[in-house]
Order: structure tokens, then C-alpha cells, then sequence
DNA sequence: TCCACGACTATTGTTGACAATCATGTCGCC
DNA sequence: GGCGACATGATTGTCAACAATAGTCGTGGA
């Protein structure tokens, strides 16, 4: 692994982590000392990111941490629905028996962990059911595009996790997911992923009414 | 516009359209002398080629064009086709009616490209159809998702152009898609855009079972 | 004859410096 | 006192040079 790459992952790392706020600049003499290579190597990286979304980048202006408004997150998530659904449904066709299990298992330590008797953070149990799910459905196309939208997000979701009572909701759609997959149900398992991303879009779209621009 | 993005712009056309096949190295001191630039300008390009899929980039070992099997090229249309049902589902939303016009224009001029009659051919029209779709939607995060898309299995779509009897179907799916956007039919839409991509799956990975890797 | 080892070449990774551009603050003028 | 031209500083865009790495070819020995 290339200088270059490190430095990327570690600024998208900050980033996502806030700290780096969004809307915040991104002056790359700054970043030189703070990451400790060449400025070459910097721009490699802010270029990088700029494709993935998480940075605007204007010529001759520098770059700044993207700000994702509540309207772009909805797209976003939109998206990564119709996305997600194709990733389920592929799931539910080439998930092999044991993977089915883990995956029941994952919605079993969700359970535990809404009822307060888990270790695991919701979060984590939540980004291991849909990388799991992405592993399982063999599609490494969509698996790549839902894990660069997902990161654009990131910062409306952590708001989503807060949110109270959603975490219970939350889980009994997964549990419908895994439930279709269990059965080969190919729309059943797409139906049910885009339920869940539809909630998850309302929301955002409450929050968007009240919260701020 | 700055001169990296212009020299992106020329290799990401000269990539497309064939000027350099798939696999073909990219040395970038080559290039630095066919697009007269340093070779910092270059490096940027093909960063940004390269996560945009275009082109693969090694560490220490270069880039190349990244070669797309059939199978890579049956993931990126079936993407395309749940991002495109989304673009589809928006736009029989969001269009107004001098938009319904024009894409119900575009429709007879593929009719009559098919007959022999235009002077477009039936592709740039099908561009234009999807172009002018996503314009419409007004979801720039799918649109963007699917012009990238669009790019990556462009070698493969320019085969598909080839088949004999291809575009008569295509037309009248086109006109399906047409007509649910016509009547406000949102899940009609998206149901007739999965339909048409589907299809150009069935016709990809027929030609997959015959020709070669 | 075949394999292991080592030097060589080609190409990329990285750095620092120079030129171009934009934003800011100052000065003079109205 | 307000407004516009101009100088200044900060930051990015581009380039050429150096260092590091992977692939290749040739050589020597078993």
C-alpha cells in the first residue's frame, strides 16, 4: 500500500470522525504538517475524496469538507435504497446456509443490544448486517457504490441513531430482511430492504421540516 | 477550468472511444507528451479515472484501462437499472408538461431512426432519452451515479447497438417509459425502466454464454 | 539444461520550487 | 464617509528533479 492511499484513508477517517467539520477548508500546507509528506501526495488524496463525494473542490479556491443538506441526504438515501434492494435480493439468492445463520445471529445480538444487554453498540450491529448482506449477495458493483453513498451520509445518520425508539423499529425491519433471505425470496428480501430504507427517508424528512437548512 | 480537469476530460474521451482498448497501459511520461502537460497534471487525471472505474492503478505498477468482463458488465447494468427506475419514478413526478413533449418527441425521432428515416442515429437518440430523463427527475446524486455507470460499460453497450432487431424492441420500451411518464404513473415508470434494462441484461449475457471472457 | 542470483532499465512515488490565481486590506479620490 | 483601483499575502496549479520500486535480462553454477 502506496504512501498516497494512507493519507486518504486517514483524511477520510477524520472526516468522517468530524474532525474536520463539514464546510470546514481544507488547506492543503495545513494537511502537508499534520499528515507529514508532500503536498503531491495531499492533493492525491483531496482528489480522491472529491470523486468520492466528500469534498467540493473549486479551482484555484481550495477545498472544503462537503456539506451534505438534509435534501441531499434524501437523495442519497434514496439511492442507496434501490441499491441496497438489488443487494438483497442477490443475497437471498446466493447466501449459502451458514451465512444465513450469521446473519440471523447479527438480528439476535440486535435484539440484545435495543434490550440493553449487548456490548455492541446498535451502530455497529447495524453496519455489520449490511456489509454482511453485501458480502453474502456477491455484488461487488452495487456493494461498492452503497459503501461510498453510506460514507456520504454518515453524518445524518449518526443524528438518526440518537433519535429514541427508532433502534426498536429499526431491528423488526431487519428481522423482515433476514427473514426473506432465509426463505430465497428475492422480491421479498428487495421489498423489505426498501421498506426499511423508506423509513429511514421519513425520518430524515421530519427531521429536515424541523431542524435547520 | 483548470488545465488537469481539461486533460481528464480529453484521455476520459480518448478512453471511451476507443483511442486506447482496454487493458492498454497508461505510462504517464507517454502521456505527458501526447497531451503536452507534466506529468503531475497526468497523475491527477488518472487518479480521478481510476475512481471513477475507468482505469485500474496499481501501486509501483502503473495504470491501465480497466478491462470490464460481461459479468462486471451484467453488475453495472443492473445497477444502472435500480438507479435508473429511481430517475424514472422522479421524473414522472417532477416533469412538467413541456418536458412530457419533449421526451414524447425524442421517442418518435427514435421511431423514425429505426426506419431509416433520421439523420441521429437510434444511440445518440437512446443518450439523449436518458440524458433528458434525468434532467427531468432532478436527483443529481442518481443522475451522477448512472452517468458514471453509463461510462464504465460504454464498450460493451457499443456491441449491444450492433445487434440486429435490437432497437425496435428498444423503442417500444422507450415508449412504455414514455407513456407511464406521460400519465403522472410513478411505479409504472420504474417498472418499465427495470423492464428495459433487464432486457439489455438478457441480451448481454447471451452474448456473454457465446463470445469470449 | 535449468534454476538462482544480481545488475540494469523502465516506471512510478515523492518532494521542493516556481508561476498563476484569488481574496483581503489599504490608499487615494470623489 | 463611501467607493473603486491597486498592492499584498495566502493558496493553489504546474513543473522538473530525485528516490524507490518492480520487472527484465544476463550470468554463473549445479
Amino acid at each position: 500500500m502506496t504512501r498516497t492511499d494512507t493519507i486518504t484513508d486517514d483524511l477520510r477517517h477524520d472526516i468522517l470522525n468530524g474532525a474536520f467539520p463539514p464546510g470546514d477548508r481544507l488547506v492543503e500546507l495545513q494537511l502537508t504538517q499534520r499528515y507529514d509528506c508532500g503536498r503531491a501526495t495531499v492533493r492525491a488524496a483531496l482528489v480522491e475524496l472529491s470523486s468520492e463525494g466528500l469534498v467540493d473542490r473549486e479551482a484555484n479556491r481550495g477545498a472544503t469538507v462537503r456539506r451534505i443538506s438534509v435534501a441531499e441526504a434524501i437523495q442519497i438515501t434514496e439511492a442507496r435504497g434501490a441499491l441496497e434492494s438489488l443487494i438483497a435480493a442477490h443475497a437471498a439468492r446466493n447466501a449459502n446456509a451458514e451465512e444465513r445463520v450469521a446473519l440471523n445471529r447479527v438480528v439476535a445480538d440486535m435484539r440484545k443490544a435495543v434490550a440493553g444487554e449487548s456490548n455492541s453498540t446498535y451502530a455497529e450491529l447495524n453496519q455489520q448486517f449490511h456489509r454482511r448482506l453485501r458480502e453474502m449477495s456477491g455484488h461487488s458493483v452495487a456493494a461498492e457504490l452503497v459503501a461510498n453513498l453510506r460514507d456520504r451520509a454518515a453524518h445524518h445518520q449518526y443524528r438518526l441513531a440518537i433519535m429514541p425508539g427508532r433502534a426498536a423499529h429499526s431491528v423488526e425491519q431487519h428481522a423482515a430482511i433476514a427473514s426473506a433471505i432465509e426463505n430465497h425470496d428475492e422480491p421479498g428480501a428487495a421489498a423489505a430492504m426498501d421498506a426499511h430504507l423508506r423509513s429511514v427517508i421519513e425520518v430524515l424528512r421530519r427531521w429536515g421540516d424541523a431542524g435547520p437548512t
